[in-house]
RNA sequence: UGGCUCGUAGCUCAGCGGGAGAGCACCACCUUGACAUGGUGGGGGUCGCUGGUUCAAUCCCAGUCGAGCCAACCA
């Protein structure tokens, strides 16, 4: 009984490339037909490769960013996949603490505006009601990028799609929690953080952003006072931020600044307050900026924290979280930053203290996800231990365990690594993780543990009394475990010893920090595995002329409108062919024009093929099957034939090297120029010829020619997917494949990539179609300068210079006559005197003398023009040659075969310039 | 202040030791039986600048100018 066939409904194929009529179509057959799914177990001598998708925000939608990246990933996955590995392709989603409740709040505002009148805050609501908005939410909208992912072809293994929130991941975050927690890498404490005012939340240092600003410096005096109290000289200090001054505990100077020495260890009386606080030495002021006297606010800024901690400096924080001035801020108490900032001008003013401003520019941290100015606060926080876990991170990048491409970023990474500081991964937000600590409101005790605890393990007290943290985790504590998680590590499953270090992470260089280098470290102080082998960095995506994609600058390129424009594989194959290393990729959309209309190529040397194939009507394959008919034949095929095979596996010899080396644009441009460049332009044409001829040849080139188109169909199909899917299925002969399910699926999905065979290269074959090239294009430059119309037919003569050439031209008759639409090529007697009627075209190689009878064909002043250029340029050849040739050193030292090979052009050159200066004369005459 | 990347045709970029290429744009001719999303031919470049190494430099080295990223403790 035969085995069942997936295969899809056979089409017509199209009169011209359209991809609006297939691409949905064909994807829809890929996802039914199981192909995208990966084994849990690899095959008997198979290799697994997986690659995780970065997870793009729940909230997210499809940019050009992440077009690029998911299109780089599907290729080398499907590259994989060809290759015979059993590959997968992880997909899923991150909760994107932030910028998932933002939106959520954002929507209830609007809602409670149009309903009641005004907003409705999650407070309004409660946690628990807040947060099933949020699922809700999620279930509604949380798929719009998954869809739309779908669009580009990207061979996901959907089955096993996986969200950051989900039950297996929650327990993932929990074990990673409480394991750092009892081997004391996590720990509460009360530090100097960023809080977003507007947020309500500690921030990482990595989620603000230094920002330029145009500020003011002030100049205030400090009264220095002695051991009784009197004001006995001063100190000015400058400042960008006069209301910290109420919680400054010291001011410093540099150690070595002959200005101060006087005034270390003495005291100094803060203004408006007049609280007596110390004068201190410091390495971290800078003599030479501002005044040399720095104000220390420990609770407000973190270098003066630091300073703080090296002096047993009190910590007075005088702002609170709400924005406002604290108690501690004495009589500003309850005013928010700004208005307390001019009315303590303003006394200062009024006092005296305040000398001069000026006009400044500094850095301030914005919140990357709220935007507002950031304030550094001390408060309470959970924080990662990091110098252990960063340690063997290190170290693995160092040995080459993990490797980075470019190559570059791993200097980056590791500049990051050596200076990096404890990692703040509590977040005052409701969407999340939340934090797996309970304090026992009878002992007062903290329970961490992995499972919500049934009573205080301290003090039995009922659950009820157990109250668990409030705070929830950052999100990228739960991104950094995405490799592990997603395979369902804790548990020792099957998927992950499978895929487990998968074998690349591609992603975008900005999360370097945020997300690889956390990666590394869960992954291997989990696994004591590095989570993957290589990294790959790709460039950011920008508009034409460089400038970053933003919608207020209205230079936004949405991917999906590209798509139904140009089709998914026109821009797969713009993004594939500019990815080049680590700059930036500028899109423009006639580029993906030209990538449509090479996929149009491709379409029309298909219908090429149908179209001669229905004409010659040659039904069967060769006996035996067309491949092993090519490989056991291939020395005995045409010159063409062979020639083309010959071109065939150096691409794919460069297609294979770009995709193992990261090199995409080597793979796209290479399979742009032989498809274009030679399958196309040459073979296609001398095909032509071919299929006039006899049976033999006609049958030889027609299989030639369906072999070439299926190889190159194969190797188009990681880059431009769906085209090559939809012009295989179309064509005789092809075979079926099995999936991991072990079902037969009709699909170029599951096609053998080639691998290059270095034997087929045919040297011989490549000089005889080099010669023919130049022989064709050197008559076609003769007629296209003379502006001669391509249908003007005319005669052309020739003088071979020796029985090689001759027997040459003889051979190729036939295709110089067509290609060229030369009416007959007639062979004069070797050494005929050209006559001022014939034009003149000497050939070096192939080694022979082209003459055409000008009567009634071309201005003579047009032909004498051509020689005239064609005289200059041969001229300037000879010369540098010549040049070059005097050099006793350059005889001397270069290679004995450049100096040969530069003789044969010395000698080539001087009797090309005889003759064309001979015809000039003779047509001057 | 450090680190990195980039300056090649009008534009976007390849090439990276033996006299520069592509795509788009431009000009001319052409609707020929795969393709006008096409064909053929053509114009256009002191390969940022200055030195050095070399028989030979767009390519390697040093410096310099310009553009852009990233990391930073200059209040």
């Amino acid at each position: 009984m035969a085995k069942k066939v997936i295969a899809p409904k056979k089409r017509e194929l199209g009169k011209s490339y359209d991809p609006s009529l297939f691409e949905n179509e064909v994807y829809q057959f890929w996802e039914s037909s199981g192909c995208f799914e990966a084994s849990d177990t690899n095959k008997k001598g198979q290799q697994s490769f997986c690659i995780m998708i970065p997870p793009p925000n729940v909230t997210g939608a499809l940019h050009m960013g992440h077009a690029l990246t998911n299109t780089i990933q599907d290729i080398l996955i499907r590259w994989r996949r060809m290759k015979g590995d059993n590959a997968l392709w992880m997909p899923g989603t991150d909760h994107a603490g932030i910028a998932t409740q933002m939106v959520v709040e954002r929507e209830l505002a609007k809602k409670g505006v149009e309903e009641k009148g005004q907003p409705i805050t999650r407070y309004d609501l409660g946690r628990k009601a807040f947060l099933e908005k949020v699922w809700e939410w999620k279930r509604d909208h949380g798929n719009k990028i998954t869809h739309q992912l779908k669009k580009m072809g990207s061979s996901f293994d959907w089955s096993r799609e996986r969200f950051t929130m989900d039950e297996g991941f929650t327990q993932a975050v929990r074990e990673a929690f409480v394991r750092l927690y009892e081997e004391g890498l996590i720990y509460r404490g009360e530090k100097i953080i960023n809080w977003d005012v507007k947020a309500q939340t500690a921030l990482s240092d990595l989620e603000v952003v230094p920002t330029e600003r145009k500020s003011t410096i002030w100049d205030i005096q400090y009264a220095v006072v002695d051991d009784e109290g009197n004001e006995v000289d001063f100190l000015t200090v400058a400042t960008t931020r006069p209301e910290t001054l109420l919680g400054d505990t010291a001011v410093a100077v540099d150690p070595e600044d002959e200005r101060y020495q006087a005034f270390i260890g003495k005291k100094v009386k803060l203004p408006l307050l007049g609280k007596l606080i110390p004068v201190v030495a410091d390495d971290y002021v800078e003599r030479d900026f501002g005044t040399g006297v720095v104000k220390i606010t420990p609770a407000h800024d973190f270098n003066d924290f630091e300073v703080g901690l090296r002096h047993q400096l009190p910590i007075v924080s005088v702002m609170g979280k709400d924005g406002k001035i604290t108690a501690a801020g004495g009589p500003y108490v309850g005013l928010d930053f700004k208005v307390a900032r001019e009315r303590i001008l303003q006394d200062l003013k009024e006092s005296g203290a305040l000398l001069r401003s000026k006009e400044h520019k500094n850095m301030v941290g914005i919140s990357q996800r709220s935007d507002t100015v950031v304030e550094p606060m001390i408060s309470k926080q959970w924080f990662v231990k990091i110098d252990s876990l960063a340690k063997p991170a290190i170290e693995a990048v160092e040995t080459g365990k993990i490797e980075f491409r470019p190559k570059t970023w791993e200097k980056t990474y590791f500049e990051w690594m050596y200076n990096i500081r404890d990692w703040c991964i509590s977040r005052q937000l409701w969407w999340g993780h939340q934090i797996p600590a309970w304090y026992c409101g009878r002992c007062q005790e903290m329970t961490v543990a992995r499972k919500d605890p049934e009573e205080c393990p301290v003090c039995k007290a009922p659950t009820s009394e157990m109250k668990q943290d409030e705070d929830v985790l950052d999100t990228w504590f739960s991104s950094g475990l995405w490799p592990m998680g997603t395979l369902g590590w804790p548990e020792k499953t099957q998927a992950l010893k499978t895929f487990y270090p998968t074998a690349i992470l591609e992603t975008g260089f900005d999360i370097i920090f945020f997300w690889v280098a956390r990666m590394i470290m869960m992954g291997l102080h989990f696994t004591g595995e590095v989570p993957f082998k290589k990294v790959y960095l790709h460039a950011m995506v920008r508009d034409e002329h460089g400038k970053k994609m933003s919608k207020s600058k209205g230079n936004v390129i949405d991917p999906l409108t590209v798509v139904s424009e140009y089709g998914a594989d026109a821009l797969r194959f713009t993004l594939a062919i500019m990815a080049g290393q680590g700059r930036d990729v500028k899109l423009s959309l006639d580029r993906v024009a030209g990538y449509r209309a090479f996929c149009n190529k491709v379409w029309n040397a298909t219908k090429y093929f149908h179209l001669k194939w229905k004409e010659l009507g040659f039904d069967q394959e060769p006996k035996g099957g067309l491949d092993s008919w090519v490989h056991s034949n291939r020395t005995n095929f045409s010159v063409t034939n062979r020639w083309i095979l010959s071109r065939l596996q150096d691409t794919i010899e460069k297609v294979n090297r770009g995709l193992s080396d990261f090199e995409l644009n080597l793979s796209s441009q290479s399979l742009y120029d032989f498809v274009w460049g030679e399958f196309c332009d040459w073979y296609l044409e001398f095909s032509k010829i071919s299929f006039q001829k006899e049976e033999q040849e006609a049958k030889e080139t027609l299989w030639v020619l369906r072999y070439v188109l299926e190889q190159v169909l194969i190797l188009l199909h990681p880059i431009v997917p769906h085209v090559t899917e939809e012009l295989w299925q179309s064509l005789p002969w092809i075979k079926c494949a099995e999936n991991t399910k072990g079902q037969e699926v009709m699909t170029l999905m599951l096609q053998q990539f080639p691998e290059h065979q270095g034997t087929w290269k045919d040297a011989e074959a490549e000089k005889t179609m080099s010669s023919l090239k130049s022989a064709v294009e050197a008559i076609r430059a003769f007629r296209g300068e003379n502006r001669i119309s391509p249908k003007k037919e005319f005669q052309v003569n020739f003088i071979p210079s020796n029985s090689a050439t001759q027997d040459f031209i003889k051979l190729y008759e036939k295709d110089i006559l067509t290609l060229c639409r030369v009416s007959s090529l007639n062979q004069l007697e070797e050494g005929v005197e050209a006559t001022s009627e014939e034009a003149v075209i000497p050939l070096s190689q192939p080694a022979i003398e082209f003459r055409i009878p000008l009567k009634g064909l071309v201005d003579l002043d047009e032909e004498s023009k051509r020689l005239k250029k064609e005289i200059e340029k041969v001229t300037g050849d000879l010369k540098h040659v010549q040049k070059k040739l005097s050099k006793e050193s350059f005889i001397a030292k270069a290679p004995a075969e450049l100096v040969a090979r530069e003789k044969e052009k010395e000698k080539a050159f001087m009797s090309q310039l005889k003759e064309l200066e001979g015809a000039l004369g003779r047509l001057s005459q």
